[in-house]
DNA sequence: AAACGAATTTTCGTATTGGAAAAAATGTCT
DNA sequence: AGACATTTTTTCCAATACGAAAATTCGTTT
């Protein structure tokens, strides 16, 4: 392999910015909240001005270390200046979604309905799905995301694929719950189409973010 | 000021040891609770191997954007990755539920049906529940956890009470997402029982270790 | 013990972080 | 509006992170 042909250096600049940036932002209201000055943080911190300033605006990466003397300097732990990232669950919400309401998404393997997709940051993220009897799932990628996975079967029968296990069929009212980072499929085990209702957690936002219209108004009213 | 009055920059080799070394000692941890090798794990998170391995052994202090690659390579969140060394969902857990495989578990106002109490930490707690019609519900005090609730009728209608809300009746296929911190109750609305489906996010095992008083217990006892 | 493959560590060059100082922007007061 | 102080951003250079490849170590088999 020549020079030339060398896979380029994953750089910062690579990264989504969206989630640089919105550390960025909590580190910047983390500061404000207390009304300090980058200057107070910075002598708080042990961290120079300079480098607080583009750590907020999402222009660097911060080390672990830098990350830990912020993190004591605004007498936080790392948890919670990692922690909702971003804006946060808002308080107080209550959301009711009457049947058939969701919007429509679409995976390479399924036809999921979202549910509540107007609230956002949720801990977690549940759909409904109707698996097609006779759909020939593609085997060659079972789908991994971080985070867990609940699955009950509403109507019908599912064979649940789960990579290292022999499947499994689970039928109306079984349910499973599995890390979700590892690799798996769910097909229809029978000659019906199967009803299933999912929840996930650590979806990222990214994942999701359609910007379709909702079917149908959910109400959501944060008091 | 002369340039022999500078401040020394602070570098990495100025922290204390101990902390990296105790943050590459949990990525190691990580790495081999799932069984994988180096090599494995600079696939799944797009790092180098040989930057993998200097992190493990405290060698180098990751940047913000290196350590959200390796969280979402483990398939965790970066709270999981940094938090200290605690309990954890047991990585790559699968587990199945048949129809009516639950534990029993009395509350003042619902028995439910906990699924899946042999899975050590998980981030949903789901719950079967029936509600009883013409049962009495003790309105004086509304249910209050921190995290996040869904609530799925499976069959008949319930009532919603959220705090400061008008109820909310949900039929069989209706479903409610919302802030469990705020005060919530669920009641049969009509002449025959409900059966529910609950997921709560956020439960402190003490919660639901089945070591509260079935009756009498206080549901202002605060944490 | 030797051979071999796999896994890990070391090396070295490049990219990026991080800090100090200068420049620019912002805020306050008259 | 102008003067001045404060705050933030930009600039430039040294230090360190990072990746690819080479070297070393480790584990397995014969």
């Amino acid at each position: 392999m020549s020079p030339n042909d060398a896979a380029p250096r994953k750089t910062a600049a690579d990264m989504p910015d969206a989630q640089r940036a919105e550390f960025g932002r909590r580190l910047l209201d983390l500061r404000r909240d207390r009304g300090w000055t980058l200057s107070d943080l910075a002598e708080r911190s042990g961290l120079a001005v300079s480098t607080i300033s583009k750590a907020e605006r999402g222009l660097i990466s911060l080390t672990y270390d830098r990350m830990r003397q912020l993190a004591k300097g605004l007498g936080i732990d790392m948890a919670e200046l990692l922690s909702a990232e971003g804006a946060a669950f808002q308080p107080g919400s209550f959301a009711v979604a009457p049947k058939g309401t969701f919007k429509r998404q679409e995976t390479r393997n399924y036809v999921y309905e979202m549910l509540f997709p107007e609230l956002r940051n949720k801990a977690m993220m549940p759909m409904l799905g109707t698996l097609k009897a006779h759909d020939l799932m593609d085997f060659d990628d079972f789908v991994r995301h971080p985070g867990q996975e609940f699955l009950m079967v509403l109507d019908g029968a599912v064979t649940v694929y789960a990579e290292g296990k022999a499947p499994v069929v689970l039928r109306q009212g079984d349910s499973a719950y599995f890390d979700s980072s590892r690799g798996h499929l769910y097909a229809s085990a029978g000659a019906e189409d199967v009803r299933i209702l999912v929840v996930c957690t650590d979806f990222e936002a990214s994942e999701l973010s359609g910007d379709a219209p909702v079917n149908g108004a959910s109400e959501s009213t944060p008091d």
